[in-house]
Formats: C-alpha cells, structure tokens, sequence
DNA sequence: AGATTCATTTGACCGGGATCAAGTAAATCA
DNA sequence: TGATTTACTTGATCCCGGTCAAATGAATCT
C-alpha cells in the first residue's frame, strides 16, 4: 500500500477510489449515527448524505486536519480517536477551543468567513470523515430533515461555547477541572465507553491552556482530587472514583452568589 | 391608542394588523439590511422574507424578549436600542453573554434544544423585529441564499464566541476592557455612528459581568484609561480619544509569550 | 426640595492562581 | 542501553484582581 507523506486531509487529492474501509464503515453501520449528522434524517437520505462523506486513511498524532487561515472546503466529523481545536495570535501563542470526541463536527466556525479562523490537530491515531462543504449544503436544499440537524448542530455550537464563557469568566480553577472532567465523563458515557474511567488524550498543558488555567494549578488540582477521594489519576489513566462528588462541585452555587443572595 | 401590559414580544398575540409603522420599516427600507438577515438576498427574496418578520411596538428598558426555559418560537433582530443576553444558574446568579446592537441575531443558541438556554433583556427604547424560526426555516428551504446566510450567521456567532473565549482564557482585565470598547466602537462605526463618541447603555456592573471581571476593576480601569488620555469618560458618556493606543493594547503580544518566545 | 435608593468611585487589604525554580519520571532516540 | 528531551509534579514566592468598606453622586420617589 502506497503512504504518500501526505499529514493533511484536506491535501489529499480529489476522487478518491471507493475502498473496501470506506464501505464497511457507511454513515448506515457507524456506531456514531444518532450522535452526528445523520440523526433525524430517513434512510434513504441517510444513503444520499453518505454519498458525500470521504473518509481517508487514519490521521496520527500531531497531523493537522486544517489550519488557520486555511481556505475551507470541509468540515470533519471525529470517528475515532481525538482531535484538538485550537486559535493561534501571529505572535505564535495558542488558545485551546476544544477537544473532539467521535461523532462531534469540526469547523463550523469557518462557514462565515469561507476561511478557517482555528486550527485542528490530531491527539492520537484518529479516523475523521470528511464533509465538502459545498456538496453538504447543496444536499441540504433538498433534504429539509438535513438542513434543520445543521441549524441544531450549529446552534448547539453556540450554546456549548455559552457555557465555556460561564465557566472561564466565573467559575474557580477547581470548577474549571471538575467541569471538565465532568464534560469527558458524560460524553464517554454517550459513546458507550466507561464514564468512569479513561484515558486521557491531551497533555496536563493543553488543559491547562483549554481551561484559562497554568499547567503547575493542572497538576496540583488533579494532586489534591486525588488526595480527596475524587479520582484516581496515574499519568493519562483517569478513574472517577467519586462522580457524585464532581457534580456536586459543578453544580455547587458559587460563594459570591451565596453571600450576596443572603443580604 | 390601546396599548396592553404585555413587556415581552412573545406574549404578543399573533396576526396583528398591519400597521402603517410596520409597511415604512419593511426590511427593503431598512438601513440594516446588509448588516442582518437580508444580506445577499435577491430583492424578492427580501419581500418574502419581509412577509413573515414581525414587528412589534418598541420595548423599555427591563422588558424581556424571553427568558431562560421559554419555548423557542422566533429569533429577534435589534432594530434600535439594546439588548443584553444572559444566562443565569438557577440559584441566581447570572453571566451576560453579549450585548446586541441594531442588526445582530438574537436566539441562535435556542435551536437545538427548541428552548432558550439564555434570556433577553432589553437595556433601553429598543425596537426589534421578531423572526417566527418555524416560517423562517420554510422559508430557507426554498430560497438557497437564505438558508446560506443562515449558515454563515450561526457561524459567525460561534467564531464571536471564539474570540470571547479567548479573551476570558488568555487576556489581562486592561485587555479585556480595551477589546470590549474596540468592540463597541467597531460596531458603532459599521452603522454609520460615532466609532469614538458614544453612550453605554449598560451598567459598570454589566459590563464586568461581561468581561468575568469585578465592578471595582471595570470602574478603576475606565480612571486609568482616562489618566493615561486613552478616553473621556462622564458616566455612559464615552469619548474614546486615542483609538490608536486602544488597538495597540488588544493586538499586543502578551507579556507571558514575549518571555517564552526568547527563550 | 428632601428622602431614599441605586450606581459608581476610591481606598485598604487579601488570596487564588500565576510565576519562578527544581526535581522527578516518562518517552524518545542514538 | 544510556543519553536526551519532554512532561509532569512540587515547593516558594509574588501579584493581579477580587473582596470589603465607605464615600460620593445620580436618579427616582414623595
């Protein structure tokens, strides 16, 4: 099998042949249907949006699958593995945006500007399908069921960086990783692996940086859960030891708002 | 004239007549329109899309657009005045989300869940168009370029979101009260007003809800900004009067990669 | 006009989390 | 396998911005 050394998808060349992976994995058998795009839709709808999907070789770590600036052609949907979404000031400093599990779509924020306003690097060896555009649109003139699932996928976009806002402009470096951890939990639980008990993908600096925090309070923070009884923690190896816990800090009211309801 | 107690938009009753008001303000007219929903319309497409907004008798200061949990039956366009938006955890607490001129989008985030997940609160006389999301998306189905500018609008408040993101995450409380007024500014001149001569409409106390910072901060920032002649502050009056300086401020390196760059 | 309430400003102080500095452990590489 | 690099942890210290407290100024209400 020949490799070109080829890091990004969007570089591939057009046409594609129809290989034997690409079948076997159609949006009709993928695990991830009712989690991505083709939920709510028929199945013979399905079959058409199907049609449009690429799916390329395996991405490994550290491969980008489009960078800032970029022209946009695409977006992407994670099938397995992990990719992370990340700003970068010219300067060279970087932001973290995200960090996408399977069946979450990549790159919505680019539609407006026809550009890629972020970056998307591969955390581990990942599948990604890949989703022109031009073609997704033109299919959803047609399919009224497609058309609403973009709309509710971009608005959920929008309401889940709503919540990032919340926790970055009030929430305490504590909350911050317990959200977090509580965020990974649950949507490993949707995706039928254990919530209690993963691996992590990112680095503690990448966190870190995700959640406006240093990578010194990362480390602490995960240090003093675990001397609490929240979790286990060796390394990447996370155990949630006491999820019940994690969400009573999520939810918990925050001090300020306790006084200041008091008076 | 009757003029009933209702102060939401939404618990107007549906089919008003078609009062003289609305025919003058119809969305062909209206000075917005390449700033808002019309953009890259046909202009018979713009009739059509005339034909489903809705515009209701203007708002006071206080008056809700809709509340957290509300149904979602429509979008809201700001045609004068303000609106603030605003999640608030049960307990009370609340975190301003973004503060929306004549011409922005309200409600994008309500989509997905076909309920609000954030409220609306307008902060002086706002006039505002209300877009039933049902007719509106029929609507798209039919006309190509609706249905693009939908896209490109839900994603551009995702990229908005973004930048926000990253100003919480990443950027000083100094930083944070330039971007805002560089903001303020920006938009303003975009509608053809002032870009350094303006009145807030919010509070100091909204305003540091915003940007995730103390009231004292954003009070003790606007005496800084004034001491060292960045602006002229008189309560909400603002007088930015050396923009230069304010955009240096946001587009600087931060000092932390300044460090990690040399070594 | 005077009283009350609310918004803003200013000063004093404090603390959470960043920064600085080392040390340790893993992963990568020759 | 040892050498080098990178990731993570831990401790010490510092500082930005939050908190507390009080004064002042606007706006609203009688």
């Amino acid at each position: 099998m020949n490799t070109p050394a080829l890091t990004t998808l969007t570089a591939l060349p057009e046409g594609k042949i129809i290989s034997f992976e690409s079948i076997r994995v159609a949006c009709r058998n993928c695990t991830l249907m009712t989690l991505c795009l083709p939920l709510g839709l028929a199945p013979e709808d399905v079959e058409r949006l199907d049609s449009i999907v690429r799916r390329n070789r395996p991405l490994h770590r550290g491969d980008y699958l489009f960078q800032s600036g970029d022209r946009f052609r695409s977006l992407f949907v994670v099938k397995t593995g992990s990719v992370k979404t990340f700003a970068q000031s010219p300067e060279g400093g970087e932001q973290v945006l995200g960090f996408h599990l399977p069946g979450e779509i990549i790159g919505l924020d680019a539609i407006e500007k026809d550009a890629h306003v972020c970056s998307a690097k591969v955390l581990e060896t990942s599948a990604v399908c890949e989703l022109p555009f031009g073609r997704l649109e033109e299919l959803s003139f047609t399919i009224p069921s497609l058309q609403h699932q973009m709309y509710r996928l971009l608005s959920k976009e929008i309401a889940h960086e709503t919540e990032m806002l919340l926790l970055l402009g009030k929430k305490s470096a504590e909350d911050r990783l317990a959200t977090f951890l509580l965020s990974l939990s649950q949507r490993f639980r949707k995706r039928g692996l254990s919530p209690t008990d993963f691996y992590l993908s990112m680095s503690r600096h990448e966190i870190g940086n995700y959640l406006g925090l240093a990578v010194e309070t990362v480390s602490r923070l995960f240090t003093r859960f675990h001397d609490e009884g929240l979790l286990k923690v060796d390394r990447k190896h996370i155990q949630l030891t006491n999820l019940d816990a994690i969400e009573a800090m999520v939810s918990r009211v925050p001090v300020e708002e306790c006084r200041r309801r008091m008076s």
